[in-house]
DNA sequence: GGAGAAAGTAGTCATGGACAACAATGTAGA
DNA sequence: TCTACATTGTTGTCCATGACTACTTTCTCC
């Protein structure tokens, strides 16, 4: 309709601030709709769940035409994907902050990452619902990379517990497994409502306790 | 339970063959659509998985109106909740049945129940999802319900495994909730394809035999 | 056999995803 | 600088679906 002049003004110089999206005056072009349309979708999905998340809301929210997000994302589960592709780097990157800031000991490592990995289900429920339900894992997939990414603190954890002798000797990604099912079906017994959360804490202490046990060398 | 007082009612004159959906004749009542619309969901769910699955394709595919499913279901999450807790009653049968088969030895029993939940989680993998993902919980709901009844065998092994002192005393829930998180975890890390099948029955395996060392009584 | 409940049908609406034609902006090369 | 072309948004449309309502057929029970 009324076209703003201002508004056109700014979009020629391309102010980074337009740019993320702090600023909340219009022009044609977003200038960061992808990141903008990604980061709305997982505050959405956090609060309504998967199936409360809806391309033409998320433009509507995003203040953007319907149409729009389709020139980022094919289709919604092209959206998704994404979505539990960033979801993956978020995780990967809280686990390695866990790690880090742990310490060097190996049980305080294990219990803070598996920590931060709860927290992680706790917070993002739906998100890591949609993580472990991508299906496409073909190895060049970059869901598939990000997700093994996430996890190599994991496997470097392991990898330290069999240097101190903590743990028996064998291929770290097999021993790394076992661990990583055991958390991974902790939070799903919490997220699916299985346990109630006064249990959360007890099952977590006791899953990595029989891990530890059940992963010690044997004299 | 008692939520087939409709096919109890119908029953009185109806065709057995025709509720079973055998005769392909059609009459104003269908006689079994509730059953008929849950058995046509669930292969449905099997084959093309949440998404593909529609409540007029569902009445097409039944050969009824696309009105008639709200009868028996007040939207489409009443059919999913519905979905899920026939899947939590099909699982609670094939454990107890591999529980039953597998003869009085505890460890055989255990992998044979393992087996049996990784078995379905194959089989019905969305299914399974769906179980997980149901949220409400409250106890008196009849999803709660169906997965509590579902699990009882493995609660009963777990106590079968204290008797004879080959896990450790407390609780038998507390225990069994240990070993539950773990191959759920396991079917999880296989459904979600970031462990390929070949890997899967090396991680069951070892998530069993971590289970039961950890869980050994401390002398 | 008739009243009323149960079960199915048909029509409608709003929402949402996918698609296509078009418009505005950005960019690179002559 | 000007102009062709690629990017990115917009608008309008189609179609499938879930949900709702009014109506019809059948069943059951008194």
């Amino acid at each position: 309709m009324d076209n703003n002049v201002d508004a056109d003004h700014n979009a020629v110089n391309g102010n980074i601030l337009d740019r993320v999206g702090l600023v909340s005056e219009k022009s044609y072009h977003h200038g960061n709709l992808r990141a903008a349309l990604l980061e709305q979708a997982k505050a959405t999905v956090r609060e309504q769940g998967l199936d409360g998340l809806s391309l033409r809301d998320l433009a509507r929210q995003v203040g953007v035409s319907h149409g729009a997000p389709r020139r980022h994302f094919q289709d919604r589960q092209a959206l998704l994907d994404a979505l539990a592709e960033s979801g993956f780097e978020q995780l990967g990157a809280e686990l390695a902050a866990a790690f880090e800031q742990a310490g060097s000991d190996f049980g305080t490592r294990l219990r803070a990452s598996a920590a931060a990995y709860l927290r992680f289900a706790i917070n993002d429920a739906a998100l890591l619902d949609l993580m472990f339900s991508s299906k496409g894992h073909d190895a060049d997939d970059p869901l598939h990379t990000a997700a093994m990414a996430a996890f190599s603190p994991m496997f470097e954890l392991i990898h330290q517990g069999q240097r101190e002798g903590i743990l028996e000797a064998g291929d770290p990604e097999r021993i790394g497994l076992v661990l990583f099912a055991s958390i991974q079906g902790t939070a799903a017994l919490f997220t699916s409502g299985m346990i109630e959360s006064a249990q959360l804490e007890q099952l977590a202490s006791d899953a990595i306790t029989y891990f530890v046990r059940g992963a010690l060398p044997i004299p």
